[in-house]
DNA sequence: TTGTATGCGTTATCAG
DNA sequence: CTGATAACGCATACAA
C-alpha cells in the first residue's frame, strides 16, 4: 500500500462515549455486597471469609478491574506518582537522567512525571504549580537558567514537600542534593589543555546564575592560575540562555575572535548545549577543530565521539545522578519523622580523551 | 567553595507536615460563605452578586487558592491532560515531536504526561494501563517495536478513549494518524545514490512488524526496481529492537559484509538509532564513510550535520507531527458527536544532501 | 442571590 | 465477618 494519499475510514460504531471503568461499586452490585467488603476483600484484610474473598478477586481478576488512582489520590493525599522538572529533554544529559530517575521510581511502584522549563522561569514555576497541585509526593528539579526567584521553592520546601535538587541546584534551600563534582572536572579538563601545550584558553560559560556555572568557572580560574597563566576576563563568556539560542552562542564565539586579537587557541565549553553550539560556530567560521582551535567540552550525547577527530568530553554520570536523586527523594518521602540533616551527593565526572580518528575501537581513556 | 566533600546541613524546623493546600471550604468558613457560593464566585457565575464575587476573588487572589485538579479530576471524569508514549525520549526524533505536542495542549490548557516503553511491548502496556487508569483523556502514541498484539489498543479504542497515532501506527485500528511519506522519502534518498552511481544499496531496517519499516522497505525496493536494481533478500538486515541494542546493528553490519562479498557501496539506514548505530560500527570496522560505504539514513539530531563530512539525512518533521497529532486528538476530545472518519495525516520528509566539509556556513538543500 | 444536598471512587470508622 | 456512613475537594441540581 504507498501512501502519499490521504486514506479516509468509516466507522459507524458509537465512538465517543465515555470511557466507563469497573468501579468498586459495580462490583459490590453484581456480587451483591457492599463496597465496603469488596475494598476490603481486594486489599486482603484479614476479616473478610475466604470464600468472600475468593467471589471477590475472581470478579475482579475477571474483569479487569482497576483501582481508580485519582480517587485514591483524593482519599490519601498521595499520588504516588513524582515531578520531574528539566529545562529540556532533549538535551541527552537530562534525558539519561531522567531514565535513571524511571529506574528507581518504578521499581518502588512511584510513576514520574517530567515537565520541561525550556529554560524560562516562567514556564518552570507554571509547571511547578501544574505538578504540585496534581499532588505530587515529591519533586526532582534541575532549574532553569533564568531562575534567580527561588522564593516558591523555598516556600514549597517549607510547606513539608520532599525535594531534591540535582546538577543546577539552590544553595541556599536546605534539602538533598545531587552534583557532580563540576570543580574538579573542569580543573582537570583544563588542566589536561595546559598540558598539551595550549596557553590561550577561553571559557564558554552558561548562565552566571547557576551554580553549576559559579563551580565549574571556579575550576577553570583555579587550573590557569595553579599553572601560572592569568585569568583573563575577557576570555569568559556567558550565554544567558544556556545556548538554548544558537546566536548567543556565536556573539560569543565571536566576541573571542574579536577586533585584532588572535583569539584563544583552546576553547572549554561548560555545558552540553554549549559544546555542541560551539562547535556548530566553529565549523561554520571555519576554524578547524581542534588544529586552530581545540575545544573541550561537557557532553552526554553519544555523538560526540562519532566526530572525526572525536572530541575531548567531560561526561557526567547522568544516568546514576536521576538514580541516586530518586532514591534521595524517595527516603524524604516514605520517612515518617522530619529529616533535619540533608546530604549533597558529589559524583565523579568522566574525562574522555579522544586520540585521533583510529580505524580500530576507540577505547575511552578517563583520566584519574 | 570548592566541592568534593560532602556537606551536611541541618534544619531544626518541622519539615516533614503535610503540605495542606488551601481549599474552597477554607475560603467558605474564612468568609463565612457555603462553599458552593464560594465555587461559583470562582467561576464568575451569573448569579453571584459582584460584591460577593470580589470579596472571594480578592481573597482567594491574596492566599493564593489553586483548585485541586485531583478533585476535579474525580468529579468532572476527565483531566485535561492527555498521555504520551514514545520507546525513548533521549532519541531526537521523538523529544522534538513531544515538544510539538507540547506546544499545542498547553496552548489549549492541556497537560502532557509522558511515558516510555523502551521498545518493551511489557513496559508500554503497563503505562498504557497507568495512563488510562490516571483518567487522561487522550492518547498519543508511536508503538514499540515488539508490540504485535494490540488487543488492549484496540479496547481501549472502542470503549471510546481517543487515540492518535503517529509515525509507528496500527492500520488496524480506526482513528487519526499522523506519519510521514515514508514510501517517498526512502524511495527519494536510493533514487539519490543511485544517481551518484551507488549499485550495490544495502538497507538497515527497523523491525518487520513496523508500520514504518513496511513503508520505507517499500520506497526502497520500487527505487531500486524503477533503476533497473535487482532487490536482493540479503542486502536486507532487520534489528528487532531498533538499534536499540548496538549489537544487533553490529550483527547486521557485519552480516552485509560476510564471507566473501565485497558488500554493499551504500548502506541506507531506516530509522534514527540505526543510522548513528551504522556509522558507529562502520568507523569500528574502520571503513570510511562515505569514501569506502556511503551512509544516507533517517535522523533528527542536530549533531549528524557537524560529522565531516556530514551525512546525507532524511528529516522528519518531528515538530509538526507532534502538532498536528495533538490537534486532532484535542479535537476527538472535544468534538461532542462520535467522529465517523479518521484521517491520515501524510508529511513530507525532507532530504538533506551535505556537500562537504565547506568552509562556510551549508545551507540544507532539499531535492524536490 | 445564596445555601443545602449529592455524587465522583475509594478507604476508614463505627455498628451490627 | 459484613454493612452503613463519612470524608477527601469540587461542582451542580435543587431548595430557599
Amino acid at each position: 500500500m504507498a501512501p502519499g494519499s490521504q486514506e479516509l475510514v468509516n466507522l459507524p460504531s458509537a465512538c465517543n462515549m465515555k470511557f466507563e471503568a469497573l468501579t468498586i461499586k459495580d462490583i459490590a452490585k453484581a456480587l451483591g455486597l457492599s463496597t465496603s467488603t469488596v475494598s476490603r476483600a481486594l486489599r486482603d484484610s484479614y476479616e473478610i471469609s475466604p470464600e468472600t474473598k475468593k467471589l471477590v478477586l475472581d470478579y475482579a481478576a475477571l474483569n479487569n478491574y482497576q483501582p481508580n488512582p485519582i480517587a485514591l489520590s483524593l482519599k490519601e493525599r498521595r499520588s504516588r506518582s513524582i515531578g520531574v522538572i528539566v529545562c529540556e529533554i532533549a538535551n541527552s544529559f537530562f534525558s539519561q537522567t531522567i531514565n535513571g530517575i524511571e529506574n528507581i521510581a518504578y521499581n518502588n511502584g512511584y510513576n514520574v512525571i517530567i515537565a520541561q522549563s525550556r529554560e524560562s522561569f516562567d514556564r518552570e514555576l507554571l509547571n511547578l504549580q501544574y505538578l504540585t497541585s496534581r499532588s505530587i509526593d515529591g519533586l526532582i528539579i534541575s532549574v532553569s537558567t533564568e531562575t534567580k526567584d527561588f522564593s516558591y521553592l523555598k516556600e514549597l520546601n517549607q510547606r513539608g514537600m520532599p525535594i531534591v535538587f540535582f546538577d543546577r541546584i539552590v544553595d541556599e534551600i536546605d534539602t538533598h542534593k545531587v552534583i557532580v563534582d563540576n570543580y574538579k572536572g573542569v580543573y582537570d579538563a583544563t588542566v589536561h589543555l595546559i598540558k598539551n601545550g595550549y596557553r590561550n584558553i577561553a571559557a564558554l560559560a552558561n548562565s552566571g546564575q547557576l551554580s553549576i556555572t559559579r563551580e565549574r568557572l571556579a575550576g577553570y580560574k583555579a587550573a590557569l592560575a595553579d599553572n601560572g597563566l592569568e585569568v583573563q576576563d575577557d576570555m569568559i563568556r556567558y550565554c544567558e540562555h544556556g545556548g538554548m539560542i544558537l546566536s548567543e552562542v556565536e556573539n560569543a564565539v565571536n566576541g573571542l575572535f574579536g577586533k585584532g586579537n588572535k583569539g584563544p587557541d583552546a576553547i572549554i565549553a561548560l555545558a552540553d548545549k554549549l559544546t555542541t553550539g560551539c562547535l556548530r560556530i566553529l565549523k561554520e567560521k571555519g576554524r578547524k577543530v581542534p588544529e586552530e582551535t581545540a575545544l573541550i567540552g561537557f557532553s552526554n550525547t553519544d555523538l560526540t565521539e562519532l566526530l572525526d577527530p572525536p572530541l575531548t568530553i567531560i561526561k557526567q554520570p547522568a544516568f546514576e545522578m536521576g538514580e541516586v536523586a530518586t532514591s534521595q527523594l524517595l527516603q524524604l518521602i516514605e520517612s515518617k519523622r522530619p529529616i533535619t540533616r540533608f546530604e549533597t551527593r558529589v559524583l565523579e565526572s568522566e574525562l574522555l580523551i579522544r586520540k585521533s580518528s583510529a580505524s580500530k575501537p576507540r577505547k575511552a581513556k578517563p583520566v584519574s
